[in-house]
DNA sequence: CCTGTAAGTCGAATGAATCGAATTTGAACC
DNA sequence: GGTTCAAATTCGATTCATTCGACTTACAGG
């Protein structure tokens, strides 16, 4: 039943402003044409759906009962069509009717959600897409295109691919154990030999494509791989493994005795880069704001413990 | 931010043709139009909106991600169009947008659901809006176009108001007390003298504008008030009250013995009429309907306890 | 290199939308 | 009861957007 009956949207705006304006001739003024375009217009639009719109009382016009029902579904499809109209009109001034933030697994949630928040007040129509990845997988995901701008870990971007960063802070990754592991006890610094026979947790890399990095793996050292840093955590803090941590995730557990960092042998408390990355071919408005907001040096975000200024060499 | 921009639905209407039929040629040809008509309409919307819709890899083409997004408005607003014409073509045949029914309270709502959803069957587009009245409230609700279809108790509707109604029933009133009321015991039938020092329980009538009618209320009886047959009957049950109520309603608690039948002085069971009554000037469709449905001989509805047959006299 | 298919361009024809002037209709006012 | 005013409608003329059809361009596949 795909009705035969042809409406169009400047039919119904003629016989919304009608409504809204009182008269023919107000709302003939309204939209600048002569009244009687309005009455052809109307006209054609009571043949068209074949209801008698208007009540004809000498020079007073009403709606009729079935004029009314027909003027409501009108509203609901200007209304429709002009939400759409906003929305095809950002994307004409450029403004991406989606953008994909792919975010390094370590980023602390609240102080994204902030950012996204500040992004919609400006971007309404671009609805923002944040996915979460591990290790290689940042990188993957900005190179396969499932993400046009990712904050990452470390710049271990691959050469020539086409995208550019820009570094926003940095963050301190420490070695801690919980206190009732047997590591915790052994003298520092902890020696290769003694790390090599304990467990250690590791997150799994979601790269599809790219090599899988491992990050402080000793060979022939058992590895409990877990999928995000919560579970990591409580691995340490369970005493399941150890492992790396960044400092402000772990410092209230030391603080309050639930972890014990240590010092490993040759290996002091390493700093990694934080970055915002992005395929320098893209040019819409919203990955540009978010680009200029997550890298503005005035306006810095304090994601983990630290700053860029912290960053050493 | 009434957007500049006006669409037009006949521009969404081919986009979404070309996309779903693959090509210009074959959405030229499901819309009866010449091909270059199809490449006219595509340059004055992508002209209109300020987005290249199509990518033109010589003779093949391939919306590009923008266009995607302004398909997929359209195809939302052809949607909602499409529903408001459908609706539209209803009203236009006679189906009106809404009905309302207003029902005596005594109407049980199992049988009322069971015609309610035999009508949406019929009539998907025309809302139906039920009330319930008490009394006289049912015909005040259709003289002042509260309601356009009532099914009342009792005919009696004002002379010359432009109703017409139809007996579709009747219902059998009994006087009936909690046992442990004291007119419980008093010896049949009831006099006068005696049920006047007896609190009666009434239901409010709704009307609005008609005089209240007191249906077998003595002068100086004590009232006890309430708005709903549910109340009246829990009234009964727990002896704060007497009165009359249809057998059906009463039935299976006077099997068991939880309310006790009496009869009154010159006052045999009485039995009323069930009627369906409707404003003789409205014509829709689904009026119509309605009332054959509930006037239909042939499909007769068990109400309360009778039948049209039941009715003395 | 040809052939077939699809899209785009252009000029001409068509007819729907708009205009403006004249007419009708009813309400308001004297 | 007549006059005036305001609003809607009718009608003929005009314009301009839509459509057509013939032609051109671009590419894919044999």
């Amino acid at each position: 039943m795909n009705s035969n009956l042809k409406l169009d949207l400047e039919s119904l705006r003629v016989l919304a402003t009608i409504v809204s304006e009182g008269s023919f001739i107000k709302a003939a003024n309204a939209l600048h044409r002569v009244p009687s375009t309005i009455s052809y217009t109307v006209a054609k639009l009571e043949e068209a759906t074949g209801i008698k719109l208007f009540e004809r009382h000498g020079h007073k016009v009403r709606l009729t009962e079935e004029g009314e029902e027909v003027y409501r579904h009108g509203l609901e499809i200007l209304r429709v069509a002009s939400e759409a109209e906003s929305a095809i009109g950002h994307l004409a001034s450029g403004w991406e009717s989606r953008l994909r933030l792919a975010v390094h697994d370590f980023f602390p949630e609240d102080k994204l959600i902030s950012v996204v928040s500040e992004f919609y007040e400006v971007a309404e129509s671009t609805r923002l897409i944040v996915t979460t990845e591990v290790m290689a997988g940042i990188w993957d995901a900005l190179l396969s295109d499932r993400a046009d701008i990712a904050l990452a870990i470390d710049t271990d971007a691959p050469e020539g691919s086409g995208l550019s960063h820009a570094i926003i802070g940095s963050v301190e990754f420490i070695f801690v154990v919980a206190p009732s592991h047997p590591l915790a006890a052994v003298e520092e610094p902890i020696t290769e030999d003694e790390l090599r026979r304990h467990r250690v947790v590791a997150i799994a890399d979601t790269a599809r494509q790219l090599p899988t990095k491992s990050v402080s793996l000793l060979p022939g050292q058992p590895v409990f791989t877990v999928t995000t840093p919560q579970m990591k955590l409580q691995a340490h803090l369970q005493g399941v493994g150890v492992g790396t941590l960044p400092r402000a995730m772990v410092q209230p557990y030391i603080d309050s005795g639930c972890l014990v960092e240590k010092q490993l042998e040759g290996q002091s408390p390493r700093r990694y880069p934080l970055v915002c990355a992005w395929r320098n071919k893209r040019k819409g408005k919203a990955l540009k704001w978010l680009r200029e907001r997550l890298t503005d040096p005035a306006r810095p975000i304090q994601w983990l413990d630290s700053l860029y200024a912290e960053l050493p060499q």
